[in-house]
DNA sequence: CGCTCTAATGCTACAATGTTGCATCAATGC
DNA sequence: GCATTGATGCAACATTGTAGCATTAGAGCG
């Protein structure tokens, strides 16, 4: 797999989990694998029916111990969405911390490569800025021009 | 009980429910003036143990369904936050959408009344914008130069 | 005030999403 | 190969929110 003079359009999963200490597991390299595949923010359990799909059996917790180790190494990120389940993305130097949009008909997210998450709003005196999540809301291409409300989830 | 004279700096609780059409019950007056007291937004659980402690006895479903109905009013708005509860906040009309502050060390929020919730950004075409939340992470003026990290939650 | 209508409530179940503990397995280094 | 220990699998539990349905009580009215 190892192409001598590729671009690197992205680190392969190996590469990414032994960089950062971590075992190699299919549980890992399959979720990795998804997360880069999706233009869009996955679900717990989205990326638990992709694994299915690929024949990779897994256990909950361990997926969700996976994606916290992601998130811990800074190789993913978790965004929150609209709805009550985590949302995670690789986490991609350049569109690093770009805004979200949630349909509120069909749930669906879309990344907003191009819209910033805010630049450096003065907080309160003694406050540490971290980071930014903002969030868009309202109805996606495909919902827009349907019934008020569908499939609202 | 009858508190008879609360400072209805805004509109008092019976009025809101009346003008919109609702009965005006213990638990709804309770969770208002309970949100119009706080000066950030609250979440389920906190509501509930104010109105515990107000001695008004109430139901877990029957909060839910009270701040439920104020959203849907408009009376109330949801906020996503970083943890895994909605909290609620009354609608003001001069802070209509600010930005929020979330502390990730004690898990509290802070309405930052002056940053606005973004402006309107380009979307996609077909894409219907109706509402931004932004949330900035960090630590608060509390947290801020204590321990990295103590009371997470 | 008492009556009526039905919005709200209070249960009880249930669903969805995560987390914790612990024994077992297997990836890695030697 | 073997040992070490990180990662997994499983069961149990926690949190947050919903759905159904019988009962209560708010509001309008005579
Ligand atoms: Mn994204
Ligand atoms: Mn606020
Ligand atoms: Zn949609
Ligand atoms: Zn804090």
């Amino acid at each position: 797999m190892s192409s001598a003079h590729s671009h690197p359009v992205a680190a392969s999963a190996r590469e990414l989990i032994v960089a950062h200490g971590g075992r190699v597991t299919r549980t890992r390299i399959a979720v990795i694998e998804t997360l880069q595949r999706s233009a869009h923010p996955l679900s717990h359990d989205e990326i638990g029916a992709a694994l299915d799909a690929a024949g990779i059996v897994h256990d909950r917790v361990t997926l969700y111990r996976a994606l916290e180790w992601l998130v811990e190494q800074g190789i993913a990120q978790r965004i929150a969405g609209g709805e009550r389940a985590w949302r995670f993305e690789i986490r991609r130097e350049d569109a690093h911390r770009h805004a979200h949009f949630h349909c509120d008909r069909c749930g669906q997210i879309v990344c907003l490569d191009d819209v910033p998450a805010t630049p450096s709003p003065a907080l309160p005196a003694g406050f540490e800025f971290d980071r930014a999540e903002l969030v868009l809301h309202g109805a996606c291409a495909d919902c827009g021009r349907q019934g008020i409300k569908e499939g609202a989830r």
